[in-house]
RNA sequence: UGGGGCGUAGCCAAGCGGUAAGGCACGGGACUUUGACUCCCGCAUCGUAGGUUCGACCCCUGCCGCCCCAGCCA
């Protein structure tokens, strides 16, 4: 038994610690993420592989990546470069082992053959539609083929022509005979074998006949040792079939089969206020509600990425979430609170105003520049400072200033002081409006003797706000992002003929383009976080930021009690 | 009405017969040159009805509710 964390415990660790002591596979705890390269992977998956990953990590065990590509007319090169790319960002490291299950069609196709010689795998020239109607109902059983019975020669005869693609698609299939009265519809003589003549991104056109995912994946599992095959609940009911499976090749193919590979099923995630299954996600994508794959909106581990969200808040949230078979739907707020706790102490803080106001400090003399020193993590002085020009002419957030302040506004309001974050307190003398009433400027004086760090003033303040000098800030674009859907759950309070795309945020995309920013940011990795005081943390868009056009994510705010509490 | 699962606070989730961990959210307070952070405080008798037991969230029985399965998808 191996302490991972005291703290943490579910059921699948309780059955790998029971394995453990019982002496089971020597001690080996090996693990595997098993994707089919026909899509990006989302969060969801990212608890699958960091389960896999960490429980092997832990356990001094390995962990394996296989592509699951069984079906060449679903699945492309395309996928499985992005797949690995997200698994790697995710820091999940399969060392050498990277496998595709294709590159196991050759013993699985002798292991079919001794299925056929043992009479336990036959050829059936049913269609699909008399085997769907042979397979019974929920609660009628089924009635066997009438080719169940076929020779075992003539099977075998019939399943090479199969291979050596004599029948058209659809005309044949391999299927393992096993009980047509199951309960279990898939004990019903599981198809374990179609002919497909296409071709696959790996073997080409080697093969016309693949293996079906209920052959192919317990046999790949214990072929490769994987000692705990762990997937989602819905496939609690193969499990009669994986350990048919399984039996059966230790029994008939043992040269071939490192472990008795065993299944356990887990409740994949949900999450609110965003969907996460393929074809929803698709359907997003391919009817333009959002950018792309990657657009930070969406919950895909690309979109993450480019949002700016760190696995390290990935891993945590995964890890807080917990394990378990119950239906569940996580609230987004435990991501985002994960995503705050990471970049609370990795993003040095900076001044950016997103919606500027200007301000003029009118007995500030016209040309004079101060240079004001600020932290890169108040509280922090290892993290080291940074130095952000103090002028006549500033801007500050619009929201920062109110006419008519309601109760307890600790910001600017006409005749109201407010303390420039490492600056001055300034106090607003005059309130100047463009024709429509609109206030497009605001005239305020300093008061010497309140520089920040040696306030001689006696003045106390509520109020900082954070500000950038007009002449030296840096335009810069900033991209906010709200949830995608408006409710929790995306298919709720539909009316006929509504699907989820019916409950699309409008507003979860604002794009603000006349944000400036402090000019020690000029000089900022692209790779890095900020945090720009009071709005949130940020992160420069890798794709569409460059030197002469900053563009900025906004990749989750701050917590603001002040914005909750005036709802 | 077949088979397989699940039901512990608003949301996750520990617990494995000895008298309900933790996190998020929420509410209150302290601190604060980020209304941030941090820190304190508060916040459930375990779907339901019986039974077994000195004692049950944990065992048994019935009921209720929810999820999955009838692809030659994975």
């Amino acid at each position: 038994m191996i302490e991972t964390d005291s703290e943490k415990s579910n059921f699948i660790l309780a059955i790998i610690n029971k394995d453990l002591a019982d002496g089971l596979n020597d001690g080996h705890v090996h693990t595997r993420f098993p994707p089919e390269p026909n899509g990006y992977l989302h969060i969801g998956h990212a608890k699958a592989i960091l389960l896999n990953y960490s429980i092997a990590r832990d356990y001094k065990g390995k962990f394996n990546l296989r592509f699951d590509d069984t079906n060449p007319i679903k699945e492309e090169q395309e996928f499985v470069d992005s797949i690995l790319e997200d698994i790697k960002w995710l820091g999940a490291d399969w060392q050498d082992r990277l496998y595709f299950t294709s590159d196991y069609f050759e013993i699985k196709y002798e292991f079919a053959r001794r299925l056929i010689k043992a009479g336990r795998a036959y050829v059936c020239d049913l269609s699909p539609e008399e085997i769907r109607d042979y397979r019974g109902t929920l609660t009628e059983p089924g009635k066997d083929s009438p080719y169940r019975n076929r020779a075992v020669e003539e099977n075998l005869a019939l399943f090479e022509r199969m291979k050596n693609g004599e029948f058209p698609d659809g005309s044949r299939v391999l299927r393992a005979k096993i009980d047509m009265a199951s309960g279990n519809l898939n004990m019903r003589d599981p198809v374990i074998y179609r002919i497909l003549h296409a071709s696959h991104h790996r073997t080409g056109d080697k093969w016309c006949i693949y293996p079906m995912y209920d052959f192919d994946h317990p046999f790949s599992d214990a072929h490769e040792g994987i000692t705990h095959s762990l997937c989602s609940i819905e496939y609690s009911d193969h499990r009669p079939l994986y350990d048919w499976i399984v039996d059966n090749a230790l029994e008939l193919i043992p040269e071939a089969i490192n472990c008795r590979s065993r299944q356990y099923e887990f409740a994949r995630l949900n999450l609110t206020y965003t969907v996460m299954s393929k074809r929803k996600l698709r359907r997003l994508v391919e009817e333009g509600y959002v950018q792309g794959w990657d657009d930070p909106r969406m919950p895909t581990i690309a979109a993450l990425r480019r949002r700016g969200v760190t696995p390290e808040a990935v891993a945590d949230f995964c890890d807080r979430i917990g394990v378990a078979r119950s239906d569940s739907t996580v609230d987004l707020a435990l991501l985002e609170h994960c995503i705050r706790e990471d970049l609370n102490a990795k993003a040095h803080r900076f001044m950016g105003v997103l919606e500027p106001l200007k301000v003029i400090i009118t007995n500030w003399p016209e040309d004079k520049v101060e240079w004001v020193e600020l932290e890169n993590m108040p509280g922090d002085e290892k993290a080291g400072s940074h130095k952000a020009p103090f002028a006549r002419e500033i801007y500050i957030e619009r929201e920062d200033f109110m006419e008519e302040p309601p109760k307890k506004f600790h910001r600017l309001s006409p005749g109201s002081e407010v303390r420039l974050k490492g600056a001055y307190i300034i106090k607003c003398e005059e309130v100047v409006k463009d024709s429509t009433g609109k206030v497009i400027e605001l005239r305020c004086s300093y008061d010497p003797e309140t520089k920040s760090g040696e306030d001689s003033s006696g003045k106390k303040v509520r109020g900082v706000i954070h500000w950038v000098s007009v002449r030296h800030g840096l335009p810069a674009t900033v991209r906010l992002y709200e949830n995608l859907f408006l409710n929790e759950n995306p298919d709720d309070d539909l009316d006929e003929g509504q699907d989820f795309t019916d409950n699309i945020n409008p507003d979860s995309l604002a794009v603000l383009e006349n944000c400036v920013l402090e000019p020690a940011l000029a000089e900022c990795h692209r790779e890095s976080r900020f945090q720009f005081m009071r709005k949130g943390y940020f992160f420069q868009d890798p794709k569409d930021s460059s030197k002469e056009h900053l563009v900025f994510n906004r990749i989750v705010g701050l917590r603001d009690s002040w914005a909750k509490k005036n709802k």
